[in-house]
DNA sequence: CTGAAAGCGCTAACAC
DNA sequence: GTGTTAGCGCTTTCAG
């Protein structure tokens, strides 16, 4: 592959004169301009991005940390993402964690080592004592309130929508209510649903609270265990809507009616939860993706909140 | 940021042993070594990514062309992908093309200018011809079947699910079908699908193909075309389990019975299909994520084939 | 085993 | 306007 030199030397010129073609610097005289054109042409000369990035010390490149992705809660906060970068010109890689802190450092390092100029996080395995230090590499903006002054983030008040989730369930009747996470108390999701638990129904019987709740199978499974206990719950809500939808089957495969019988709530409407008329509460994850893509590349420490709401179809 | 010969002058070697070290080559005396691990660990230094690509004239960077994320079957692509390139520490870019053929281009522009060293198509806009010359700069690799040399490929038998498909329906007793699809006959997919319809049922009434199916929403407008007319089909095969959930809604909403009044059958597999029960034509991607990505990284030319997988429910 | 030196391909300050 | 040159930060011959 032809290089800046070669172009230079073919052009009749030095390579300054091919940058500044190259970059539209105006000061090169039209004549020059156009013999250089005319070999870049020629050759389909394209400059070196690594080269370019190397002395340029920038990338436009970001990097968006995510635990998984085929999850329509990622894949919404991505596609929020890439929405944006491709109007602004930026390229994005994807970096998956499955949750594991080391791995997750592991895509820090990138910022340290120059391959990305910002990182979006948007779920985290390891404190902020251990995300912190790397703001000193680049830009780092997150998806979940904090008040530390070196970090932007985009976040829905997850506190606030669960207790008002939980509130709709009470003014509906339901007091005996359970519910569904990813994680447990590692992570900050957990604990403040539990928190919006006690604030609304006080004690939270530890049946009522399912962990590892990622798929429909997994709803499956909670709701197994919810049901055939003997306190059954009245309501449950469910961290995303296909784990809703996998309450919902296995309420049916019972005979149950919702939501006579079981009231079911989900998250992020999703297709499955459309299709099988589950309300749920939307963060609107699109827009947090937008909003923080856009905190990252104006490398702003803003904290933005983005409105959720609460779609109500027929299963409460 | 400290640099290689910061690293040396302080351990007190050249800048050689530093990249010795850096690189595990033996050739380094333990003593000098210790030394230089010491300085940097003290420095917390980490080494240059772009200037080492730079010179290695490698990346470890494969980008992957998708028309959009947040869909269903470009995201289970996207995820054997990552699957893979977790396992083999390589970086993937996700590059958005809406099917803008220019958009295209430009990504696959970046492996001319050795941002990425090798891509992963999942779907086109563009000709062979346009896409071929950059088989120079890397390795493409294709997510359809073509026996051009210069092309790997994982594929899927589109022609032969999208007969079986029919052939089922036909077997069922359904004479009268239809079909939705994502882009109209300038995509492969189309064409196959309709090469199939006219070997299972002969002749296809404009009326049974409806394009610019993606969506819940245009599975339900598709719906509403079909079921209005006076040449209603008796089933319906959906480009992908969400518009065939648009199509189950609006055809529920008519009072009608899935699927003794309308058949319907999806694609991929996907959870809301799952919730309703729909059958579907489950094409595997994951695997053909990941068998690409191997290909890519082998830098192989070979055409492997994926099976598919008709799961049969209740909607047929 | 070790270091000097020649790049990888480009940008930008500086002089003319 | 234009060319020279000094890097950006690293790897890798090539001598020794």
């Amino acid at each position: 592959m032809a290089n800046i030199s070669d172009i230079a030397k073919l052009a009749g010129v030095s390579v300054s004169t091919v940058s500044r073609v190259l970059n539209h610097n105006p000061y090169v005289s039209e004549a020059k301009r156009i013999a250089v054109q005319r070999v870049i042409d020629e050759l389909d000369y394209t400059p070196n991005r690594l080269a370019v990035d190397l002395i340029r010390q920038k990338t436009r490149t970001i990097g968006v940390i995510m635990p998984y992705n085929n999850n329509q809660a990622f894949d919404q906060l991505l596609h929020g993402v890439l929405n944006r970068s491709v109007e602004h010109g930026y390229s994005v890689m994807v970096l998956p964690t499955r949750y594991d802190p080391a791995q997750e450092l592991s895509c820090l390092a990138m910022l340290k080592n120059k391959q990305l100029d910002g990182i979006m996080i948007t779920s985290r395995s390891n404190d902020w004592d251990a995300i912190i230090p790397y703001t000193k590499y680049g830009t780092i903006v997150v998806c979940e309130y904090t008040d530390h002054p070196d970090l932007g983030c985009a976040y829905i008040d997850r506190y606030a929508s669960f207790v008002d989730a939980f509130q709709l369930l009470r003014t509906r009747g339901h007091e005996r209510v359970a519910f569904t996470t990813a994680r447990g108390i590692e992570s900050n999701s957990t604990q403040l649903i539990i928190r919006a638990y006690h604030h609304v129904f006080g004690d939270l019987p530890p049946a009522y609270h399912v962990t590892d709740c990622y798929s429909m199978d997994d709803g499956e499974r909670a709701a197994r265990l919810l049901l055939d206990s003997d306190l059954k719950p009245t309501a449950v809500y469910a961290n995303g809507d296909e784990v809703a939808a996998g309450v919902y089957r296995y309420a049916s495969g019972l005979g149950l009616r919702v939501p006579e019988d079981l009231a079911i709530i989900g998250q992020e409407n999703q297709p499955v939860g459309i299709g099988l008329q589950l309300s749920t509460v939307d963060h609107q994850l699109i827009q947090v993706g937008e909003q923080a893509f856009d905190l990252l590349i104006g490398e702003s420490k803003d904290k933005v909140e983005i409105p959720y709401r609460i779609i109500t179809r027929q299963s409460i």
